[in-house]
DNA sequence: CTGAAAGCGCTTACAG
DNA sequence: CTGAAAGCGCTTACAG
């Protein structure tokens, strides 16, 4: 059974395509009965129209292109979840790509999604990615892009992010508050703008609090796995027997780092405390249970989507587009992994 | 700056749009010189041919649809994941659409995903999902369809799943050789397959060792979540104060479980052993881990996405599709929470 | 080796 | 109120 067009109607009624078309979208010039007659027999035929003539003909796929580092992620999860709620609240379908964190495949993707023409993009950086050609070719091709979470702050377009500075900020300062003396910090890769600027929330919480800053203390991953937060923790206890505090750049190494500290009998909060970032489900029900920073990944998710959805409209209308930058609002989540 | 069009290159090069067209694509019958020249031309032009166009004229989009019950979800995400991932290597890109264990929405998307012309539907069906007609609808239609995982028997398409039968029992059979006398299910909605199937697996172990099985042992929970592990727990404990094990359809829900007895002081497995089922990575992690049945996720998505890649490249060869039914192995974790 | 022409299935400005 | 016609940007069978 071949998918029913527009012409198949028109014949079986005897009218035109024009009319059919027509009516079908419920034009005023239309005659009530012809409306009648045709979308009944649309109904009946299960007519749907082909979206590759409505695509070419109307220059707009009604898609959008979402390019993620990871896929296998509480956080960025719960932001798809938030992208395809509010893009199918607009009628938008969701194509979704992963970088794997790799800046070539970033772009090859970029490519892909631009020959698809979809009607904007959303991306989240690779942490591979410290050139942003690849984002401003594809704005030049007028296609709109929205950027969150990992962003690039040189690139000039709309941004959805959190306060990553501060939000490091305040988890520092809470272990410092709750008397550590010795304070040490996983970070992310150096190329992300987010483990940047969580880096120097840390930082600037210990310089304000009258510590001196020691760089042995920082500790630069690369994975952010679980497995790396095994690594780490027990490096550092090698290194540094005195830390009593550890700033950790996401929940998943956070956990691993716990994992390995438990194994060798180190207690939380009471030897080293622990905060780490983004508060992932499973934060709440390891044990001890995560200190850390919640970061709204559902409402990212569709905040971005909406910033997109706006310069679309925008667009095509002939306005002017003015990009935004929206800060969402982060929380710190006080558990067991602090005293 | 608008995207370059075939008419564009055809124009400065003074040649036609057919020849440009077909020294694009290396057609034999053009020479070398024209191919130099044009490809050259393309590429300093950034060209890339515009799929409204291309999909319209061969009535294919490379892209296939994905409705899944629930995006943030540590297995579905693996499968997702390896879905996106095969898809790629074949050049297919992958909307992703989320039912929230909706029958209406999952009608809803199929329909969407219909009219987009996808070439091809994965599907892994929602909860609330007791009739088929918009699955075999859609296949009337000639768009090739898999399910994976949640599935229905009745549907005649291919299909990848485990054996959840076998996985329950076995899980269940495990409880009973480590000594449990008494053990409960907490069993997933009375419509999916897959719930059906871990409950007589479950019954059937039991059955087959001499266990005489009792229907008030067994908890139909709804959500499937952390929530409901807490709940359904706390009940147990108070219905059955005899209960040393349960078999538990999901991670999530066993994790919840054992959230509340490790809160009441049950001893984990000394006074009750739990199994769980499809290895989130969470339950690796949590104290006592967990012991459960690991689920190939994102072998299971690679797989759905061949089997579709291989039907969608029969039909288009007009061969006969035949449907396969793959089944993914499974194997029991054992972990801290069973003896 | 090159290109004119038809056509994929729509939408819409225009004429009647 | 209806419909003929142009056109979106490609691909490909066909003629030369």
């Amino acid at each position: 059974m071949k998918p029913v067009t527009l012409k198949e109607i028109a014949e079986t009624l005897g009218i035109s395509i024009t009319t059919v078309s027509k009516a079908l979208k419920d034009y005023p010039d239309v005659s009530k009965k012809t409306k009648r007659l045709v979308k009944e027999l649309a109904q009946t035929l299960n007519y749907k129209p082909n979206a590759f003539a409505v695509n070419l003909r109307t220059k707009e796929s009604k898609t959008i292109g979402l390019i993620i580092p990871e896929v296998v992620h509480h956080f960025f999860s719960s932001v798809i979840k938030g992208i395809i709620a509010q893009a199918e609240k607009k009628g938008y379908l969701v194509i979704i790509l992963q970088s794997n964190e790799s800046y070539e495949l970033e772009k090859k993707q970029l490519d892909l999604l631009f020959s698809k023409r979809v009607d904007g993009v959303l991306i989240s950086l690779a942490n591979g990615t410290g050139d942003f050609k690849h984002l401003n070719d594809l704005m030049a091709q007028e296609t709109p892009l929205v950027m969150f979470d990992k962003i690039a702050k040189i690139v000039n377009c709309s941004k959805v992010i959190i306060n990553d500075r501060k939000a490091a900020y305040t988890a520092t300062k809470y272990l410092i508050d709750s008397g550590c003396k010795r304070i040490a910090h996983f970070r992310g890769p150096l190329l992300p703008q987010n483990s940047i600027d969580r880096f120097l929330g840390y930082k600037q919480a210990l310089v304000d609090h009258g510590f001196v800053y020691d760089p042995s203390l920082v500790y630069i991953l690369d994975a952010m796995s679980f497995d790396e937060g095994n690594y780490y923790a027990a490096q550092l206890l090698k290194d540094h027997k005195d830390v009593d505090g550890i700033f950790i750049n996401t929940d998943l190494v956070a956990i691993g780092a716990i994992n390995e500290l438990n194994k060798r009998g180190v207690k939380i909060p009471d030897d080293i405390s622990i905060i780490g970032f983004s508060n992932w489900f499973m934060s709440s029900v390891i044990s001890p249970t995560l200190t850390t920073i919640d970061q709204p990944g559902y409402l990212m998710g569709k905040t971005a989507f909406k910033l997109l959805y706006k310069e679309i409209k925008k667009r095509k209308n002939n306005q002017a587009v003015v990009y935004e930058e929206v800060e969402l609002p982060t929380e710190l989540i006080i558990r067991e992994s602090t005293k």
